[in-house]
DNA sequence: CCGTTGGTTATTGTATACAAATCGCACTCG
DNA sequence: CGAGTGCGATTTGTATACAATAACCAACGG
């Protein structure tokens, strides 16, 4: 959007993840122009990004909380983001270009420069990745599935304030970008769809182990 | 939202369906200040809600436009709309109440009643669909699916002013919501998806058959 | 004749003042 | 002591004025 609405989405995202508040805590537009810097205008437009994202909740009365998210949240998420991302896989195989699945290459080459190196540099990681999962929905041709994943992705992010890969997690992600690369290349529909799954499905797995374990009454005894 | 900006949404969606603006026109937040009576902020607040909708779409320099739904968008349309909510019944399936069965049930009676007479009101039987879809998302516990189905459910409803549903069509979604409660009282997800999935696809095709043949490049004689 | 540049108008973005709704709290009355 | 009730303070919603940006158009020079 524009400028000043931009700059208070980016900085109110970012006090939201900087751990300052606490779920479930109030606060106001008023304290929102404080942080920001800008009037209460773009303000608004910028929490209105942010409650679309679920990062910012109203009360029944419309007063502003931090959003809490819970273990089910999570879950809800990812299930989401990989029947989406799923799709937007297959349907990439079907309409990726040359040069589209040359421009996966090079980013896939530069996850892999951030991460071969004796200290992982994370944050350039992140970056290669969102970039590679970004060209995929570019290349899937749909711009509402890419709206809709736009919503998601960034979110879990706010949870995992420690940043704890594993150098063998990452690696990981970069063969299964390898492979994801292979399938487009061959252009099958079902292979992409398949190494998306595994590969969102690790994540999922990855993410869930630093965030605590699951709950007790989904344990699968005697179904 | 709240009272000005909710009409402001009602009334600027009304003028955009009542077929008054033709595609791809420009259209300033001024000359909708003046439709809805309202000032620009609720204006701008339902624009907000008309863009992440599709209904309107704004230039790279920030004007704003009557959204263009090519044939491409609305099937991309139905299938997100066919992924997510067979989705919903699948997860409906495994987590739907006695008393949300019970309210489908009660549901369907009304959509039967409003067609099954000399002549189908075709109102009634669409309000009685979507509380229909709604319970059904209500029972898949899934906010962001509902969120996300929300945005895509009503958009098709545009292009569609004229309403010929033949009486076959209507009397097929009654019988498909039985079977869809059956398979909820079962608690049997596989089916609840796979009866969701026809009977979405077929909807697809009695509403493509209503707006126009498909595209020259998709027939498929000679094959 | 075409492209460019300058200024003018139209349109969107932001700030601010004010109105409406809601909350918290003291107070009253049973 | 507890439930309601009214009032001041807080918070959100709306209107409006002004600022910034983009489109339009006409004059100019090549």
């Amino acid at each position: 959007m524009s400028r000043a609405s931009d700059l208070a989405y980016a900085k109110i995202r970012a006090h939201l993840l900087s751990g300052a508040v606490r779920p479930n805590e109030q606060i106001t537009e008023d304290q929102l122009t404080q942080i920001t810097g800008v009037s209460r205008t773009p303000v608004r437009e910028a929490v209105r990004r942010l409650e679309d994202e679920l990062l910012l909740v109203r009360s029944d009365t419309k007063r502003l909380f931090v959003a809490d998210w819970s273990r089910d949240d999570i879950e809800e998420m990812f299930a989401l983001r990989q029947m989406l991302e799923c799709h937007a896989a297959e349907r990439a195989a079907r309409r990726i270009s040359r040069a589209q699945v040359a421009e996966l290459e090079d980013v896939n080459r530069t996850l892999r420069a951030a991460i071969e190196q004796p200290a992982p540099d994370v944050a350039r990681f992140l970056e290669a990745n969102r970039r590679f999962h970004d060209a995929i929905i570019d290349a899937a041709h749909s711009p509402r599935l890419g709206q809709m994943l736009g919503r998601l992705v960034e979110a879990p992010v706010v949870l995992r304030t420690a940043r704890n890969y594993s150098s063998e997690d990452l690696h990981q992600s970069a063969r299964d970008h390898d492979e994801l690369i292979a399938a487009f290349a061959a252009r099958d529909p079902e292979w992409a769809r398949a190494v998306m799954g595994s590969h969102l499905r690790r994540a999922f797995h990855t993410f869930a182990n630093t965030v605590g374990p699951a709950n007790a009454d989904e344990t699968p005894e005697a179904a």
